[in-house]
DNA sequence: CATGAATGAGAGTTCATTCAT
DNA sequence: GATGAATGAACTCTCATTCAT
């Protein structure tokens, strides 16, 4: 596969990429990432040869890219509520995108295949953040900008109150209201006055 | 409509529910229900139009039953701590239990339709569910069994972890002592010590 | 499945045997049948799921038939040699008929499918025609018609030359006057003076 | 064309014939002799313009080498007999050979193609064959070998009886024995006492 | 000459929905 | 009311064939 043919494959994942945010998973074709793409029938089956390959394939490059929004919360300076902080935002702005984020896909995609729980990118994504916030607690705790007994599940409580606003904005809709609340109610239980 | 006919109706509800259970929402045809109900096609359609007229009656069916669970959690002598304790059980075996459910073919149904968000039945549960669990932290409050500064925000957090670990529990898969973590960090928030 | 359904599975499998005859096994289509049969694409997948099965069943229906070709040529009167040349003239009739066989598309047929060679329709058919043979040239032999040391392999020999001629006929054309040679001297190798 | 080219000619013919031998001739798509001769899909098409082609040419080839089993078989001091049985044996040895022959694939393009019988490449072998085989009944009867009225007929006749073990042999299998028998007879009925 | 990505026609199959009985 | 055969739109997938490089 030459050059041209990796541009190509990277151009059908961008694009089916906009075709799973705005129709979810199940509801996609093959026919309908053909046509977002303007690209033949056949043409499409030479890079991919279901919509399952190509959402993996998606959101493994989400995922990577995924990584790079705790690296672009860490400047210099930043203390580590500062960091957390700007992560949660991050979270509140993603999550309250309408119809631009693969949330709703991922999830229909991980029904719909009932897939291994123990070994899928999605737990691996999950695993990983609680981890990330865990440290960030831990050196928050260090220089008393927190107080925490169990920085591990604070940092999983964290996760599963972003996954409960991620779901409920997809589903009963959420304001930017309710978020900030929950941010706020996270922050303080972590002992920061604000 | 005769009495027959209700009773014919309220079958292939509850037929149709077990269905939903096993397989979720966008994988049921009306075959799988006819078949399921072991009636006839043409049958099926003298009382539901669709799918999704069926999964939305089978949705109020449910909703209805869905109050019992606090009302049975409430006994005379129970204080405000072992009824939300209670109630966090309840959520503990329903959200653990396997193919039991109708959570993910609910969440497949709102991912599906885009439905208004303000006013559905799941936000009406969700909603219903913060208040009576903010009125239980309030009366803990008055015991001297909680201790909070704003309830409804305790309330909604609760709901929101609950949420979070539900879907989680959908996708990547959680075991009972991650619950367990979950429920304790809640209650410790709430100044339980235990 | 009522009467009707059954009238129309026959009425399908009639038609489709005339699809195969005219085209053979392979180029044949569940399009060409159903336009054949003018139905819709899903009512034929409502009684038969491939054109394999079709064929198969419409085997089935050729076999049942054939047995009868022999019960034809018996007549109360009728010596062995009578019957014998009867069957063979059958058999030219049948070999010469252009585009009115099936042999083709069952040559096909067992070519794409790599059968079981022991137990299939095709070998309990020859089987079945060398026994019946057989006791016909048994039979000749005690009346003096026949002359044969071994009536079994005098037997299979004839079955080997007609599917040799039938074969023929199909891919370089044979005439008339070859099979009638063939005739005559297979009743000469059984002693018969014509 | 350059010497190269031929090469490559005939390269793709050999290797086009394995892929016959294996599959038959309609289940072998220009895709599957593109990859066994690891070539590119149009420099095919440089060559040959469809599988039909390359098939009529591999028979011309095939053919070519087929006047040779004649040759092998005849050696200076070898009787008729001697040499028919040789030829026997050597037809017994290919009908036996399980996916080395293109026998199964010559049918197929035989029957896809309805081909003019008059002149085809299978015809000209087939009388050919007949004719050699003539030659050799009638040496055989000078040298009172044989004994036979009509030469001209039993070399047909044996000509059908090897086609009709061959296409047997592809459809409802045939054993060692059988085709013994079967030329057992051939030679009883040319008079040779064995 | 040679390549291999791209095309698009066409085969197979499923299912919601209708309608004569 | 109830039945279930029938319909046809929509999807998946494959392959011969072309054509820019």
């Amino acid at each position: 596969m030459g050059d041209k043919s990796i541009q190509k494959r990277k151009y059908i994942l961008e694009t089916a990429r906009k075709v799973f945010m705005e129709k979810g998973f199940k509801r996609v074709t093959m026919k309908d990432i053909v046509e977002a793409c303007d690209i033949s029938r056949g043409g499409l089956y030479l890079y991919f040869e279901s919509t399952d390959q190509i959402f993996l394939e998606v959101l493994k490059m989400e995922s990577q890219e995924a990584d790079d929004v705790f690296s672009d919360s860490i400047t210099e300076d930043a203390t580590a509520a500062d960091i957390l902080i700007l992560f949660l935002k991050e979270q509140k702005k993603e999550l309250l995108r309408k119809n631009n984020t693969l949330t709703q896909a991922t999830y229909e995609f991980y029904f719909e295949k009932e897939l291994p729980k123990k070994d899928n990118i999605l737990r691996r994504q999950f695993d990983s953040a609680v981890k990330i916030i865990e440290k960030l607690i831990e050196a928050g705790v260090e220089n008393d900008e927190f107080f925490c007994d169990d920085c591990k599940e604070a940092a999983r409580n964290i996760m599963f109150v972003l996954e409960g606003l991620r779901i409920c904005a997809q589903t009963i809709g959420i304001t930017s209201e309710v978020v900030d609340r929950e941010i706020l109610y996270i922050l303080k239980s972590l002992g920061v006055e604000d």
